[in-house]
DNA sequence: GAGTAAGCGAGACGGTACGTCGAGTCTTGGT
DNA sequence: ACCAAGACTCGACGTACCGTCTCGCTTACTC
């Protein structure tokens, strides 16, 4: 089965790099297919070779985005959750409001970016549910509620402050959630 | 003193009727000025006298949508949160996600729409504050957290499920969202 | 009866003379939408409001460098149409012959460029019709023959020696063209 | 001394054969490579071998179009040319006009194909400068123009009447050509 | 009979142009 | 002032075609 010249693999990379840079700026709206090909140094032939459309692109370009967030669980699931909480709000500060807003929009319009989007952040929350899980385990939280709500309750707040209320994710408001969830810590 | 011929007032209404079925259709994005304008029988100039931008009459078309929901706090605080938290989570899934999402978006790009927005959110989760003030003056809620992180904790989730997650927002979930904050009715 | 904003009048004049260039140097091939749009400092969708395609555009810029050709027909028919033809002549010399092999193409193609060029052609000839009509009636041509057939006998082999066989389209042509018609002069 | 793989002979039939499929719907322009050698099944690169462009195929094509119309001289010229005429005008009518005007279009603009499009042309038309010169020499025609000038005068209306106003070419219509460049036919 | 040069299929690639669409601004004439 | 109509700019989108290129495989001539 003869297969034709193989694409040139260097040029993804520099595709989605372009990408990503185009996006970090001007969000999803800002991104033009354009100037991700000319930035790239690469016919916009080429990139549509490759994704049938921008909303493809975006979510190429997120699927590239998911870096393995190693954590390593303690015996304490407070300072765990604590810690995973005040991560994720510092990784939401750290981005532009924009393109995570922008990033949700697109979500909800392309379904294929919907999938991407929410595969991307499910992997950055999987640490929580964990950690929220053994917490019940261990008797820190009442278990009349399920842990997936519980994570919302951890985790949702910073995506409302963010996107509704326009209100700073600082480690203290973290803090503050997992307190809030877990209840104050009983001194022996 | 108003000098020259007056605004007719009726074309707002067509106008925005125009909107809410474009929108209806295409969700933001397939919402088209010119379609809106031609839809409403009435010139493009017209529409922009009375809002400035797409996203200005997004708004406006969601501050109309939002009934005034008449709200008269009861003795219980519990049964008060829970119709409250219902209502808004039945208010998000009537509309479409997209609308909400993109009008994030918008908000985070432009600050006269997120000011707007905001606005309109503010009043929509207010007496869910007065409610919980009222719950924790009672006793009902321990007093280590602040009641708006509490709110925080009962809205939140419902927008992160909505534009995050994508799960659906049920009657269910609004009720162990509240279950979850004040915690289990104590039986005396 | 309202009208809406005018057409800026100027901008035709900017865009022909542009097309008019490129044309010259390209041909038609060469002549591209986006940079006659530049070069005429407009946006291409002005363009395209004024002419569906590259072809209808080509059409009105033959119709412009048409000149009105004034014609006083004369008491003397032959040396009448031996004016006539050695115009004709001159001007498809004048004219790049990929301008007006591709109009012809482009009016087999499309019935409605086909009906522009068939009457800006008609309009070329019409005054040949009419002297021959003439010298028939003044008896210097034989009546066995339409005066149709003896126009297309004139003007025919023109377009022939340009769109098939290439060659050139002499002065000298154009006379023995007419000579050939109406006989040789006869001498008192 | 040929060295490695032959050629397969059988290829460039089949490529030549898809090409004169294709111009014969959508013309020259019409006519897309990558759609000829798929047609043939072929690689593009395989027909890229024996042509080195677009313009260079539809030479070889043309030429090989030319078929040898064996043409036997009466002692009639005037049967002879009536019947020529006539022949031609029944070819050029049951080819598709766009076809010859995109080629005339393509031989205008591409030396190549306008030196094949003419050889081919003038072997079509060959046999009518003869009999014209022999009617010349019969006396059927009067001396004081040129046999071209005769051709181009029964051969060019009917290029004319195709290209240019695109009306009929009728049996009647070749006849009255001869008619109208021998003269009527004299009684004895 | 083993090498090897060319032919071949498949398809990537750069480049250029096309025609369409949407948002927002601007310019008329008329109310 | 307001309104209808519609021209205008800007910028993006996705498609089509041409001609070049790079693979891996195949075929026949040559040594």
């Amino acid at each position: 089965m003869t297969r034709g010249r193989p694409r040139d693999t260097a040029i993804e990379g520099r595709l989605l790099a372009a990408a990503a840079e185009e996006l970090r700026h001007g969000g999803y709206d800002g991104l033009s297919i354009d100037r991700v090909a000319e930035r790239a140094g690469v016919a916009k032939t080429t990139l549509y070779r490759r994704w049938a459309s921008k909303a493809e692109l975006v979510v190429a370009l997120i699927a590239m985005m998911r870096e393995e967030i190693p954590f390593e669980p303690s015996d304490d699931p407070r300072a765990d959750l604590t810690a995973l909480v005040t991560a994720i709000a510092a990784g939401l500060s750290e981005t532009p409001t924009t393109l995570i807003a922008d990033l949700a929009a697109a979500a909800a319009r392309e379904p294929r970016v919907g999938e991407s989007v929410r595969a991307l952040w499910a992997e950055r929350h999987g640490a929580v549910t964990a950690v929220v899980a053994k917490a019940q385990e261990a008797g820190l939280v009442l278990d009349h509620v399920a842990p997936a709500l519980l994570v919302d309750q951890l985790v949702g707040p910073l995506y409302y402050r963010l996107l509704v209320t326009q209100e700073p994710l600082t480690p203290e408001y973290a803090r503050t959630l997992v307190l809030s969830v877990l209840g104050p810590e009983e001194s022996p």
